[in-house]
DNA sequence: ATAATAGTGTCTCTCAGACAGTATGTG
DNA sequence: CACATACTGTCTGAGAGACACTATTAT
């Protein structure tokens, strides 16, 4: 943040004006500092868990008790709480939907939560929406995350007994997809939602990110099943495995089998790489 | 956003807390609403000008001339206003500082400001900041957004007198990228910086974002320059243009030609493609 | 046996990387 | 002329895509 618009006097902001000719000490300045005059908005954190179930995305999704939008499915989320961290709001809210302990990845300087060997499930910052309409009430900012986890972190482990369950992402109407059918979500919920699967889907090609919807130990075909329901298109099952295996950092094996329908499968875990090149191209 | 916390009757929020066996309508719900209560917090929309001067990486920033963080330089940006969209904030404080119009892109269902022919720059959200002590008077949040433009949108169009210049990036004190030495930056800028200097090192990548930064018509070696400036390394040249010329919709010749220092250049402009397939790879 | 999935071998074609060489301007 | 940049041609090796084939379980 900053506020040049301050130092420039052109913002309503309720910085005392002291003359530029006239410097205060800073201690000073901030013993003055009035807060309750800048402009109310309310920050919420709302996050878009995403799973794979039986083949097909899902996502976790809560149906609103209260106006507005009552009886409509949401994403869940909440306010950001005085002096709390958004990312940590965002960890807060999923933790208590779904019992998942992640930390959000991607900034700068900290080294986001999963590593070699680590917890199945991956937490990112998405994109924040702040048009001024987007709820009826007041102007409600809403920071949007996306969580990527395995299947069955079920909202059981939710302390309160909201209603809550999984949404197959195509049984849902999302004008930006074309699906003009289905259960109609809150607020602007389905344009978060389809940038949410936008970005897990593009991830998939250049980072490790697969591995997050799968508990270890995994099967190749497990991981290829992940790829081709994000997707939404088959995988080539040779190539997939070449390239899987051909890139070091991705997978390493576990050295035990796992029964399937046919051949035991091969056991793999997560290896230590993030992102892939040269990318895995849809 | 949402707010099934306060479905849940757990958020402190200002909502009137009426029975759940009650129900009452939509309309008197929003009438009896009481938006004041809810967490005090400030946002910003800060942004990150980018811009190639004479083969390097530069940023604009402006001076502070209050508290805190007095005579630092800080990323240009301001508060957002009352019932003022968070994007259209960053257009606004991007149109006052360099006199530049352009509207963010990249959100489903809104199709981004620069198409065929468009005019040279981009503007895109890039992450939500919101440490709780990033700004030691209240919890500010700041929503970063990204900027790519041609040289010389100088703060000269700005109409109010702040301080504001291009610092090149490598000239600034950025821990993230291993650069201990040179300007410190207020807040957490230098963190906002970095990561807006790597979202733009991958997007060229896999984008033809870099045409954002030329005004056209363009060389193909002032193309490749914008890469250059931007990874920090040299890129192959004949390589280079086959790999542009080869992408379709890339960029399409104008006819007329450019003199340069030796054989002079075909001129192009930007074409209608947005996204690279395959990448260009670092 | 069949069905089903796991896993291997190999051919081909595209393309990135490298480099040599040509074209066309300026001093 | 030398020099600088623009532009072209071509060789090579890595790898994606496609497909045939083998392996190992269950029924």
């Amino acid at each position: 943040m900053n506020d040049t618009a301050e130092g420039r006097n052109k913002a309503s902001g309720g910085v005392p004006r002291s003359p530029r000719s006239v410097p205060v000490g800073e201690a000073e300045y901030l013993a003055a500092y009035d807060p309750s005059v800048y402009p109310p908005v309310a920050v919420t954190a709302d996050i878009v868990v995403l799973t794979v179930r039986n083949g097909r995305l899902a996502v976790l999704l809560v149906e609103r008790a209260g106006h507005p939008f009552q009886g409509c499915w949401a994403l869940p989320g909440g306010f950001v709480e005085e002096h709390e961290d958004v990312d940590a709001a965002a960890s807060r809210e999923l933790r208590e939907e779904t019992g998942l302990r992640l930390v959000v990845a991607g900034q700068a300087g900290t080294k986001g939560g999963r590593g070699h060997g680590g917890q199945a499930g991956h937490l990112e910052q998405l994109r924040t929406y702040g048009a001024p309409d987007r709820d009826p009430r007041l102007h409600v900012i809403s920071v949007a995350y996306v969580a990527m986890v395995a299947d069955v972190p079920a909202p059981a482990a939710g302390s309160d007994a909201a209603v809550a369950r999984y949404w197959l992402v195509e049984d849902l109407a999302l004008p930006a997809f074309g699906q003009r059918h289905g259960a109609a979500l809150a607020f602007d919920h389905a344009t978060i939602l389809a940038d949410a699967v936008e970005r897990v889907r593009a991830k998939l090609e250049y980072s490790t990110l697969a591995t997050a919807f799968v508990d270890e130990p995994f099967t190749l075909g497990e991981l290829r099943r992940v790829y081709e329901a994000v997707w939404g298109e088959s995988v080539h099952e040779a190539n997939f495995r070449r390239k899987v295996l051909s890139t070091s950092g991705f997978v390493e094996p576990t050295g035990s089998t796992a029964p399937t329908e046919g051949r035991p499968a091969q056991l793999y875990r997560r290896s230590d790489a993030t992102v892939l090149h040269p990318p895995l191209l849809r």
